[in-house]
DNA sequence: CAACAGGTTCTACTTGCATCGTACCTCCTG
DNA sequence: CAGGAGGTACGATGCAAGTAGAACCTGTTG
């Protein structure tokens, strides 16, 4: 069972959910974002200015926290997530290079 | 452009548009199914069983077909679709081997 | 020709999901 | 303590997408 901020072990991702997560352009977005930038890079979900409000970027952040894609860290002041690169690559091998082949879009 | 049955060349493939028809839970049965035959196998959509209705099925197949997942092949009696492998792993190396590496389900 | 099998198309229904506004929480800073 | 920044939770809404039924098409087989 996936611990008290939602986030699931490897072993517990589902592919079908990674793959529903990643196919919204917003989500698909952040992931080719984060894989732009340094990896173990934290950002905020205020970062990525998405162009929709408040609350729906939470719920994205949600689904993508919930499909294992990103990790929620707690810095007492702000939280920030960071890509779960190495575990993902473990798991879905070539999945995030995927992600990241395609040409940033929008 | 794509072809008059609605396949796009590899290069016209767009993987959000790929993993959307993947993150159906039919269709992805579908794919997972077809790695599991051997290749350049020709299945009738019937040949799945899906368990719904004849048009249900039927639109399935045309989102995989317009993702670039299967091609038709029309043999004048009955058509049948080609899982599109070798262009698959050239445009998006790994992802099937993905699909296939997921346990069935349900 | 009639009947059937396998697919497609069209229309309609219904469910899912992205979206938003509001209210609320937590931590920091005047 | 009051206010702001960053996030979350909940309820409502609107559109996208999965679904089914009916009509139709094509090729095969009695």
């Amino acid at each position: 069972m996936p611990d008290e901020d939602g986030h699931p072990r490897p072993d517990e991702m589902d592919l079908r959910t990674v793959l529903h997560a990643l196919a919204d352009p917003l989500r698909f977005a952040v992931i080719a974002q984060f894989l732009r930038e340094p990896e173990e890079a934290e950002r905020t979900c205020a970062y990525f200015q998405l162009p929709v409000s408040k609350s729906t970027t939470s719920h994205h952040f949600k689904v993508m926290r919930e499909a294992g894609l990103l990790r929620m860290v707690d810095n007492g002041n702000s939280r920030s997530v960071v890509l779960r690169r190495r575990e993902l690559d473990a798991r879905f091998p070539g999945l995030l290079a995927l992600v990241g082949a395609e040409p940033a879009h929008d």
